[in-house]
DNA sequence: ATCGCCATGTTGACAACGTCAACTTAAATC
DNA sequence: GATTTAAGTTGACGTTGTCAACATGGCGAT
């Protein structure tokens, strides 16, 4: 079935590479005959697993989602208290940024997004954001937290936390050697805040 | 002048069109050939006053990078005591990129940039991260914010102020009716602090 | 067993895009 | 007034996403 005509799981190999193309060469990396040829297969056939280009961005995108998810549920799961979970999904959340720009900046980009809406996309990034919800949920019974909507102040942290991600991602500073130390401090000081 | 061959007045002529293709039709509208016939001149016109499309964009960003100085720099320039001046520096951030979308996203994007590096683009946008820089550090003096590395707390504030704006600006999460009082919570919340 | 269906894959073509090379125009300089 | 040269034009090329028409072969019904 290697070189037969029908290649027979072509669907998860077109991810696959996909998710390798943009890991090496970036964004523009990816084009459907690159992709198409490092499957070993013709420049259309893509199109009878995903009806357009876009298409296949968004489930590169929902794969990349579901990897950000899992990084996250694994610091929930840790079962830490106090503050230092705080810290610990901060930084998760800004290595999986770093370690995978294209594919964030494909996440949370507006190239395959908002120009064709997808409810399963929505669905795996909501599940995403919700491990965030939950921790902070959790840390206002613990105490740990100050009390106000929940939703509120998890979106303010996912602002700080997209944001520092963001930057780094798009090459607005300077990376610095320790990406860790540095989301580290950001989310000891978006905890403690700024006011005197 | 009007239908000469010369033009005449090219390089501005085409910044202002480019600026207001942006802001009609996203990134993915400004294209060199419509560009051109929107300024009445030929494919390669612009050819004479940019090396590349990369170069015309930097340019692009380059003057969205004045404006959103300027727009921060009135805040500073208004002489608010305590922590007002703080919340109306992060409305008047989202603000410039929710009425700017593509314009922001270009300036903060990849596309333009770190492909090439260009000096007068990181100088525009650096002055226009000293007016937060600015209103730190005088916040520190007059005892508003906690003390500390000024350029840490500076990074926090722009992290969290950036990442509202892009995930505003990218769709990511449904835009509310009041932008500004989001922007002003953010800002409060991030003043504050999360733990409790 | 075999026939036909249809999902899967291929080939050829097209328009749009960025860009280069060669040419043209007219404004500026001596 | 001649010439240099900045500014603009035309034609062409390679790359990209995508469509239409065609080819293949696995699978169920007979």
């Amino acid at each position: 079935m290697a070189d037969s005509y029908h290649h027979g799981d072509l669907r998860p190999a077109l991810l696959d590479a996909a998710a390798r193309l943009i890991r090496d060469g970036g964004t523009d990396a990816l084009t459907l005959r690159a992709l198409a040829e490092a499957v070993g297969v013709s420049r259309t056939a893509p199109y009878r697993h995903f009806k357009d280009k876009a298409e296949l961005l968004v489930a590169v995108a929902a794969e990349g989602f579901e990897r950000l998810r899992a990084a996250l549920r694994a610091v929930n799961a840790s079962g830490a208290a106090g503050l230092a979970p705080f810290e610990a999904m901060g930084v998760a959340y800004v290595r999986f940024a770093v370690e995978n720009p294209a594919h964030y900046r494909l996440m949370y980009g507006r190239e395959a997004l908002a120009r064709r809406e997808v409810p399963a996309l929505q669905t795996t990034a909501d599940a995403a954001y919700y491990e965030l919800v939950a921790l902070i949920t959790a840390g206002q019974a613990s105490g740990a937290l100050r009390t106000g909507d929940p939703e509120a102040l998890a979106y303010v942290a996912w602002a700080t936390v997209h944001g520092l991600a963001s930057l780094l991602v798009d090459g607005q500073m300077e990376q610095p050697d320790d990406v860790e130390a540095l989301a580290r401090l950001t989310a000891r000081t978006l905890l403690e805040g700024l006011a005197g």
